[in-house]
DNA sequence: AATATAAGGTGTATTTTTTACACTAAGTAG
DNA sequence: CTACTTAGTGTAAAAAATACACCTTATATT
């Protein structure tokens, strides 16, 4: 019986959908290409898989290497596997996703040559993609969509300390519909996983709001009971 | 600029978490390994991807060859990609779940050499597994808990015309808690997606239930409201 | 025919969650 | 001190989830 496990020439790599609110907008981390196939066209950003790297690692590398950012939260969400999705051979693409703390406007800078820049693309105006990254960015921008309806990971988009009004706007812009200010200030505080600063928004011409950073210990027991059912 | 796509040796499979619900127990599709690695030993059932063969159509195929089913909701649920699961080379697995409708005991017969037998087992007697199956098991499995919590994919196990009690039984098995009779049956009929039928089960030796039937329509329209988040 | 057995089938009161809805308060800018 | 802009708040109604126990019906047994 043959054991030799049969090859051929195929490879794997990895896109990231890197999900950022900045400015009221969702934005997406997009670069432009610096080689062929698809030189000069934007896409997301992603890479292959070096072949002694588990694929969570790649994601991580990749990541790390468009933004210098570490620690984020990311999850695998599809691999897409099409035959032709690559013009120059075989290559499945494991998709992951990420939501990006902005820190203010930071320069994004690749250290690789592939790409020529990054930037922050708004979602409601992406240029055409590269291969059938759109088709990879819809089910992205879908899943965390489906997520934050039951796992309040928005908070991963915002600073640390945020407004109320600011949570809602995120909500509202990913879920894309408006949401009534009383009731979703009593839920958000009823699940428990806010807690309410000292402190005050500051800069603006009005009214300043009430601060609240996000408790992550909370948050880990909230996010046990999806499993849930009633009795 | 290079533009050559490079290439080192590696493959992908697929694996199947294939459920099935018989004598009121959950149990996944299991097959005997005729061939090195692992030769002997028990594994899901799975297979290479060929060189022009979509994921999707590769996750068919290889259900298809090992049970003789077509047209099984299937839906893909992780990709597994660290660099030692497989002993002898680098294998990406991307792991699909299926749940089948089982009329009866029906005979399993492997149409490749690579297994020699396939068989029913029940989830909470499974042998020790080839490969990290065993994590695939557990991730797909967790897959399935979780989504019969917002949406009845139960009935994807049931045969055709069932009882409340049988599907009760059902979400038990799945959730590993007992459910309230009543309030179960008020909860499913509100849903709206089940037909009553005429019938009663038979070749009981008590009091014959009514059956039920899934109504596909109304269920479609259902599993929309996936993304609702009041107003 | 009577009885035992085993599951089928049903209702109500309580609590919790969700929804709809509008005005006053506070700070800034001129 | 006035105008403007957003912050912040409560209540009533409806809907959904929960807790809980008994009678009914078909079959099998004597």
């Amino acid at each position: 019986m043959e054991t030799i496990l049969p090859k051929f020439d195929s490879v794997f790599s990895i896109d990231c959908v890197i999900f950022g609110f900045d400015e009221g907008e969702l934005k997406i981390l997009l670069i432009e290409r610096n080689v062929e196939p698809f030189k000069d066209w934007w896409a997301l950003p992603g890479y292959l898989v070096e072949e002694n790297e588990s694929l969570d690692h790649a994601a991580e590398r990749i990541l790390y290497e468009l933004t210098g950012l570490r620690d984020i939260f990311m999850d695998q969400f599809y691999t897409f596997g099409d035959v032709d999705r690559h013009p120059q051979g075989r290559v499945v693409t494991v998709a992951y996703y990420a939501m990006l703390r902005l820190n203010g406007p930071k320069e994004l800078k690749p250290v690789t040559s592939y790409a020529k820049s990054a930037v922050w693309y708004p979602i409601n105006d992406l240029p055409k993609l590269a291969f059938d990254h759109s088709k990879i960015f819809e089910r992205g921008f879908l899943k965390i969509r489906n997520k934050i309806t039951y796992q309040p990971i928005a908070f991963e988009l915002l600073p640390e300390k945020f407004t109320l009004t600011q949570l809602q706007h995120l909500y509202e812009v990913i879920l894309n519909k408006s949401l009534d200010k009383r009731n979703f200030r009593k839920k958000m505080l009823n699940y428990g996983i806010l807690k309410e600063l000292d402190e005050k928004q500051k800069g603006v011409s009005y009214r300043a709001a009430k601060l609240y950073k996000f408790d992550k210990r909370k948050y880990a027991k909230l996010f046990q009971k999806e499993l849930t059912f009633g009795k």
